[in-house]
DNA sequence: TGTACATCAGTGAACGCGCGTTCACTGATGTAC
DNA sequence: TGTACATCAGTGAACGCGCGTTCACTGATGTAC
């Protein structure tokens, strides 16, 4: 039987978890480049050789981190959907809270890019994204205004967790937003 | 006197220069992560500890490659003053053919975003961005504007180098510009 | 015009460190009988 | 219900490697006289 009051199981149950917790915390510290295997499983509790062997190398496991992002992103678009202004703010809102998470999936160079689990929360996530409004998308205009429209949001986000301007993100989204369309958003 | 013939001169005349170049390819090629100063120095036909002299470390190499971005952004913008619909090209044409400098431009965690030669670039360069098309920017409503278009076109060069769209940026910019805006840039 | 010397730029060997990987191993779990 | 055994998850010591840094040094340049 196994002691509960132990500090440490040998199995930890959720190691898988526990890891991507950890490396997103890791990497919202100190960059994507300081989030070593190492420092992860540190954190996670467990040996650097488990999450080594669990998600095969760094790649691997920043993978997992961005099919994460994927999915949590896609919720809260989906329960925006059908409101373009909401699903932007969903958006800010996304990346201002999981700043990590964004920086990882927006940047396919450093996980495997074709990792099915990510492939596959991309694809569900970027859909919503390109439809926008409109289910289904009914001809090449409306995916233009939709992918557009997501550009917009993007931009907002890139550019303030980049640092390239200062401010609050969804105040300045929605400054700019009512600047570009006073009318309300476009071909709704 | 120098044998003009010989292959690696002592003093190499523009380090700095070669340096930044190297970088920009290795950078390129395998990511920020994977530029070491050993690599570059490699490159650029020199040793890895005159990188490091004349750079002190990765950190002020990289924001010699930001600064350098941020500059020959301002160039295109510069010479597409006054036309926002063709600012907004020269920013994707940056991009497009400077992937790397974009990329470490806005990703300030891998660069010391306090060193002054990037503090001065970068304040021409968003200055030209946040004004648009109005010299100088009369009100807060020009601004939102020019900030919301920045954003606009931002966001369609980092979601087409992440990946996470597929397509010809300089197209889907236009496809989507005419979609956003049907009566041309708003505001101008 | 020439010489001496200070300064600057770059070298390359050596270092200590953190990294991911490997390996033989142990703890825990589930299943067959 | 119990026992044996296969399988899976995680360990920790050891490794080789590439990294940035340090150090004493050399090559080249510029300036004073």
């Amino acid at each position: 039987m196994t002691d509960p009051l132990r500090s440490r199981p040998y199995h930890h149950g959720n190691l898988a978890a526990a890891a991507i917790a950890a490396a997103e915390v890791e990497i919202g510290r100190h960059g994507i480049a300081d989030a070593s295997l190492r420092k992860v499983a540190d954190r996670a509790g467990v040996s650097h050789t488990a999450v080594g062997k669990r998600f095969g190398d760094k790649a691997g496991l920043l993978a997992a981190l961005a099919a994460e992002g994927y999915r949590v992103l896609g919720e809260g678009l989906g329960a925006a959907a059908g409101d373009m202004r909401a699903m932007g703010r969903a958006y800010i809102e996304f990346a201002l809270q999981r700043p990590a998470l964004f920086a990882v999936m927006f940047q396919p160079t450093v996980y495997r890019a074709d990792d099915p689990g990510v492939v596959a929360a991309r694809a569900t996530t970027t859909a919503l994204l390109r439809q926008g409004v409109r289910h289904p998308p009914t001809d090449s205009q409306t995916s233009a205004t939709g992918l557009g429209a997501w550009a917009f949001v993007h931009g907002i986000a890139a550019l303030v967790l980049g640092g390239a301007i200062e401010g609050d993100a969804m105040e300045l989204y929605e400054r700019a937003a009512r600047a570009l369309f006073p009318a309300g958003p476009p071909a709704v």
